[in-house]
This record gives C-alpha cells, sequence and structure tokens, in this order.
DNA sequence: TCTTTCACATACGCCACGTATGTAAGTGGC
DNA sequence: GCCACTTACATACGTGGCGTATGTGAAAGA
C-alpha cells in the first residue's frame, strides 16, 4: 500500500480480472466448448495453472464470468426502472430493457446459450433468482397497489422473463433487429397491458 | 425382401436407429459433452466408424436425435389440439402441453439445455419454426375470428412459446412439480385470456 | 532472518475426437 | 457367373485439451 508497486491482494485481484477478462473474451467469441484454457490464459499473460488455482476448473472460471454478467445486467436493469415515473411503467421498461440486453452477443452466448449446457438449469443461478425476484416484488406490489389482476406473482414472473428472453432471441437472429425489436416490444406491451385490472387497451 | 436376411438399405436403417438411440440414451444421461462416442457407439455394438460414415461428426449424430425428438413432439402436440372443441381451447391446450412435454428429462436435456449450445438458437431448427409456425398460424386465424386482440402473430407466439419454454423449465426444477405445475399453468391462462377481446376474467 | 505460506508455473498422463486407411460385403455390367 | 467398383463399416494413429502432481520464487509472519 505504501510501495509503488502494488500489495499483494492488489496482485491477486489483478491476476483474477486478466483471467475473467481473457475467458470472457473467449466464451463470447468461439463459445465455451472451442475455448482453449492454454490459450486464453495465454493471452492473459500467465498459465493454466493460475487458473486452476483460483478457480478449480474450466467451469468455475466460466461460473465467474457469468456472474460478473449477471451483477453487470442487474446494475443497468436497476438504473432503467429506478428512472420511471409509475411502478408498473418501471416494471414493463425493466422487462424491455431485459429484452434488448439479451440482443448483445455476448450475453446471447455466455448467458444465454453456454449457460444453461455447461451450469445447468438457469433458474438455479443466484442472479437469474435475483432478476426474477425483482420482477416478482414487482408484481406482488402491483397486485397489492390494485393494479394488476389476482395471479400468482412468481409463476407469472417466471412466464414474463421467459417471454422476454425468447423475445430477445427472436430478435437476435432476425434479418431487421431494428424492426423486429418494435415488433416484439409492441406484442411485449399487449401481454403485459393483459394484466392489467383496468385494461384500456382494449380495440 | 424375399430372404431371411434384411436388405441393404434396411440393414442401413438398422444401423442408423442403433446409433441413434444408443446416442439418445447417453445425451439424456450424461449429457452431449460428457457422452463419449467409443461408448455408446460400442454399447449399440459399433464403432465410431460407423457414426462418421452416416453422420460426419458427433454434432451430426446429436442434430440426428434432435430431429427425432423434435418429430415426437409435433405429432403428440398435433393430437392434442386436433381433439380440442374451439380453436382457442386447442391453442391454450397445446401450449399447455407443451409445457408439459417440457418437464421430461430427455427433451430438458438434449432439445432445452444441450440443443442450444451445440446447435446454436433454437428458433433456426426447422422444427422450431414449426412449432412457432403452429402457434403463429393458430393467432392468425383466432385474430380473423375476432377472438384475440389486434396484434402481430409471430411476434406473440415467440412470446408465448418463451413462457411456455421457461415455465416448463420452473416446474421441472422445483421441489414439487405437481403444485408448481398447477401454478405455472393457472399463470399462463391468465396470460392468455389477456389477449382475448371479451375477457370476462377481470375480478 | 528464518520459516511458512501462497501464487503461480511446469511437466506429465489420460481421454476423446477426428482422420486416414483397411476390409469385407454388396451391386451392376457383360 | 465373374469382375470392377462402390459401400458400410472397423482399425490404427495422431493431436489437442483437460486435470493433477510437483516445483519455485516471492511475500507475510515471528
Amino acid at each position: 500500500m505504501k510501495i509503488a508497486h502494488k500489495s499483494r491482494s492488489e496482485m491477486i485481484a489483478e491476476t483474477r480480472g486478466k483471467l475473467i477478462a481473457a475467458a470472457r473474451r473467449a466464451f463470447a467469441t468461439v463459445g465455451y466448448a472451442n475455448a482453449s484454457m492454454d490459450d486464453f490464459t495465454a493471452e492473459a499473460g500467465l498459465t493454466r495453472g493460475a487458473l486452476y488455482h483460483h478457480f478449480g476448473d474450466k467451469k468455475g472460471l466460466f461460473e465467474a464470468v457469468v456472474a460478473q454478467i449477471d451483477r453487470e445486467m442487474s446494475l443497468r436493469l436497476n438504473a432503467i426502472s429506478a428512472k420511471a415515473r409509475t411502478r408498473w411503467q418501471g416494471f414493463v421498461d425493466e422487462n424491455i430493457a431485459y429484452v434488448e440486453m439479451a440482443l448483445e452477443p455476448e450475453i446471447q452466448r455466455i448467458v444465454l446459450r453456454d449457460g444453461p449446457a455447461v451450469l445447468g438449469d438457469p433458474a438455479q443461478w443466484p442472479n437469474a433468482n435475483a432478476c426474477i425476484l425483482s420482477i416478482t416484488s414487482n408484481l406482488v406490489a402491483l397486485k397489492e397497489e390494485g393494479v394488476i389482476r389476482d395471479i400468482d406473482p412468481e409463476a407469472m414472473a417466471r412466464l414474463i422473463s421467459g417471454a422476454s428472453l425468447y423475445a430477445a432471441q427472436w430478435i437476435a437472429i432476425s434479418e431487421d433487429p431494428g424492426a423486429t425489436s418494435t415488433k416484439a416490444v409492441k406484442a411485449f406491451r399487449t401481454l403485459m397491458e393483459g394484466l392489467l385490472v383496468d385494461n384500456k387497451s382494449a380495440a
């Protein structure tokens, strides 16, 4: 702390950071299965020894990468919903933002595609639960406020996040993501408005 | 055809069938990555030579397995919707059946979990499109009949299948699948009824 | 300063995939 | 009914990537 070169704990954090960053790039570009540990540890100026020391195995490092991306996603989502005027608006905005985030290739590949195959069901990940919980708590509050119908909040949260996720994937593979995104968001709004007690959107 | 031992084409079909069956078991139990080609080809009384001859590589065989499961799912879904009285009823039933099918470990593991990681986005698979198309065409008809609101059918089909899929995964990992399934189906119905023009379900 | 611990690197073995090659059986032409 | 050719596999081999066991130098504590 007093001298120029960093302290030991700082060095460790830096090493972990470099490994996670390099792995993240590799996983995002070539996928988990095709990412060679020798390659991306070398890219970070290290060897597999460091990886096994800090993360146990390839899967452990992958978990760390997913956790990092998850945290970033949570922060971004919270920032979105915090801006909204009403709770309902924040709820809808947050879900739409989730759809749009899922368009990013890195998230698509690491979190949505390889993640479930390597780590098992996303619903069991810590953050997936956090995300579901966020939607759930919103639904609970909206129900108490009498804004939406009498539904099981957790069940509905699952359905909604699934719909968002799939919408995102659809947009991601479409030829005109902009146009598709517009359609998806519109449909999503309709679906959500179906939950409102006082639904004015009926033509 | 006339003699006891089968014709050549029959032998080939049998070989392909045995390979697909053995691989299907292996993929379902230990997953794609952990399934050793030597092991499950031996289990089928063959070697990797046969596999490479017929399917090119491990991924090719996996595609064939997924295609087989996909066909089975399509048949089952069509049978369900064919039974229903009204189009709306058939539509809802089919989606709920899809949820329940996704509870089966084999489908869960091969189609929903490993499939996307190995073959890429499910929306690009032939059958995924078939499934989406089925929902889409139902929505188009329901819209024409004035049963549901003015929505983009394809977009809504994507959202719905995503919701079904996620609901299924939720049920699959829950401790009490029966109870969870009840909640999920109820929430799903509510979500679908939000699409109805004449929605009586408002409390 | 000496020892202990820790953060990595190095070296090794193993397993699994893909490919190149071999072989026996089937198929068509005459 | 023989021969040329193709087909449907099996066998053998090389390679690459993972995990582990071991080594080493530097930092932390006494």
